[in-house]
DNA sequence: ATCGGTGATGCAATCGGTTGTATAATATAC
DNA sequence: GTATATTATACAACCGATTGCATCACCGAT
């Protein structure tokens, strides 16, 4: 039947009142509210309550250039890894009134333009970047639309963008350094693409570490994958079993690396992890169910989301408040995948 | 530096004509464009283009009722059934000028509402629900207000709404003969909880197929989960061995559940596929990955929800549609969980 | 020359809240 | 008792696009 909507003048007609007074009766600036007479306030809430009255979005964006919507922007959803961000997300800005606009970019920028424009015609409030790429195009035109950003899943070098993101180098260094308390020194990288910050930072810390540990990184015992794929990480395997035969353990960029490189050994009939251990990164929802289990690094993936629907939450409302770039935890867990060194039978 | 949107009146002064002409050359409808000489017409449109012109929607939907953006409401985007169906109605959607605005609902109707009314009152100009109950009290409601609703993933007894799903019983026919043509007799089917549509035609479903073949189900041979988790299915199927060690094969209500069932094989020493047969439901995106790799039922889940989106499209353009039911068909996927029966020793 | 018709455009109301300013009513001060 | 604050409310413009209706120019027909 879709009765005609219960509008401002409605109540305010039942109330008594110009529908001016009772739009400040119902508003939630405190300013605004406290210049009516807290009777008069009472009555108009009173009756919107019982009329089930809602404010028409459409024509209060209009005057108020707010929208109450934020736009969040991921490479894919189909990526294990999003799911549980776009959860904290969605559950954070849902318990403060903002609805989520959600977009699949697959890392193509035209894709991602189309997106952009349609969402910021919409007057949303603030934008999501879960992007991983470290191109800063997106961002600086948004920025320059004077719209709160937040980053997820990544940071920006100079940290001028407020950021939500787990500690990439912490992560691996916590991977090299389970594998070197094993006992392994010979141990393989394999990187993810460097045009992502993860891909990156992985890599950087990969040498830091090793470099602390007074272990030498042979030349090309770092691999570069082109994508964090199966298939990317069972090519680079295959190469990298080829080149050194005495690897004794692999740190790969990512859990789905990691699984190709699984499909290697089994190529080559090497044995995880009584020939080879292996780390992986980001604990995808499956790698404890995989045949042996991964060990991985983990990180809070729905907080992640979560809080950096806070940060735009505070951005929204606050739009000078500081700029925070907040790391969340990594922590190794310890499955079959690795396992201390044993001297190899020629 | 955030300058001044370019408004329609704008661009109608740039172009020298009234600003419901310069309304009128730039609408979509054909009826309202050829009110406007065509020379005006494409004077108007390049100037807008020249300018950038976006139409405000906060206004445009003052007027006209329209949003353009569709709510979407899934019980979890953490479950990995819904990702690619997101992906498929998000591409589907947005190629056709909408955005999505998406919603968790934890199969919590109080939070269900929650979230509908959020949309409804930001004028969603279609409703697409994944959520898996059979009661349909949201829908009724929906429908009530004269807003298109499209089921995705299950469809409602009458068919009374527009749906896109698998073909459920379909798709358990073809597992039950699978493990009949594989000679099994003794087969035991894990269901699903029965307040979800997927639940109950499963369970049809297996009886159908069972009796078709002329194999009795034993009484207490078909087990309900409570939840589709892993940790129901281990549950169950202890019982289910417990009580018939001499069953062969198992139908689980999804994969979750089998992969349950795998835990309490390995907890009671029980070798699959060597003892004993298993196959699931959804076709998982680990399926394939765990030990030993899934047969299941697979289904295209991205075309699932694009096709609910492209009925949702066609029912925003023209409400009285016919009302279109649309089963994809299943598939089997034969991987190493099954094999034939072999004569157990005592 | 006049009229009806057609095509193109201008005009103005409208969608439903918001908010700066004016006004009325009441309280306080002298 | 008048002047001045103070408080509560009313008024009206506004956000930006849409659309029914009015208008006007120009056409051919009579």
């Amino acid at each position: 039947m879709a009765a005609r909507r219960v509008t401002l003048r409605d109540i305010a007609r039942l109330a008594e009142v110009h529908p001016g007074t009772a739009s400040r009766a119902l508003s939630d600036d405190e300013k605004l509210k406290k210049l009516v007479n807290p009777e008069t306030a009472a009555r108009v809430q009173r009756i919107a309550k019982e009329m089930n009255y809602n404010p028409d979005p459409a024509a209060r964006s209009l005057k108020t250039r707010r929208s109450h919507s934020v736009g969040v922007l991921i490479p894919d959803i189909t990526n294990p890894l999003f799911p549980p961000i776009i959860r904290g997300i969605e559950d954070c800005l849902g318990g403060n009134g903002f609805v989520v606009l959600l977009g699949n970019t697959d890392d193509d920028s035209k894709r991602e333009r189309m997106l952009l424009d349609g969402m910021l015609s919409r007057r949303v409030d603030a934008m999501i970047l879960a992007t991983a790429k470290r191109d800063h195009d997106v961002v600086v035109d948004i920025v320059a639309q004077d719209l709160p950003v937040v980053l997820v899943n990544r940071v920006l070098d100079n940290h001028a963008i407020p950021s939500v993101a787990t500690d990439d180098m912490a992560g691996i260094r916590m991977a090299v350094n389970h594998l070197i308390s094993l006992g392994h020194t010979k141990i393989a990288h394999l990187a993810g693409p460097q045009e992502f910050s993860t891909g990156a930072n992985r890599i950087k810390s990969f040498y830091l570490t090793m470099n602390a540990a007074g272990i030498e990184v042979e030349p090309n015992m770092v691999s570069y994958a082109e994508s964090f794929s199966q298939a990317e990480g069972a090519k680079r395997c295959r190469e990298l079993m080829a080149a050194f035969p005495d690897v004794t353990a692999i740190v790969a960029a990512n859990d789905m690396l990691a699984i190709g490189c699984y499909q290697a050994f089994e190529e080559s009939g090497i044995r995880c992890p009584e020939d080879i251990s292996i780390v992986g990164f980001n604990d995808a929802p499956f790698s404890d169910k995989i045949s042996p289990p991964l060990t991985s690094i983990t990180f809070p993936h729905y907080q992640v989301g979560f809080e950096a629907a806070n940060l735009a939450v505070e951005r929204i409302h606050n739009p000078n408040s500081a700029t925070k770039v907040l790391f969340l935890p990594p922590e190794l867990v310890v499955r079959k995948s690795t396992t201390a060194v044993s001297v190899k039978l020629k």
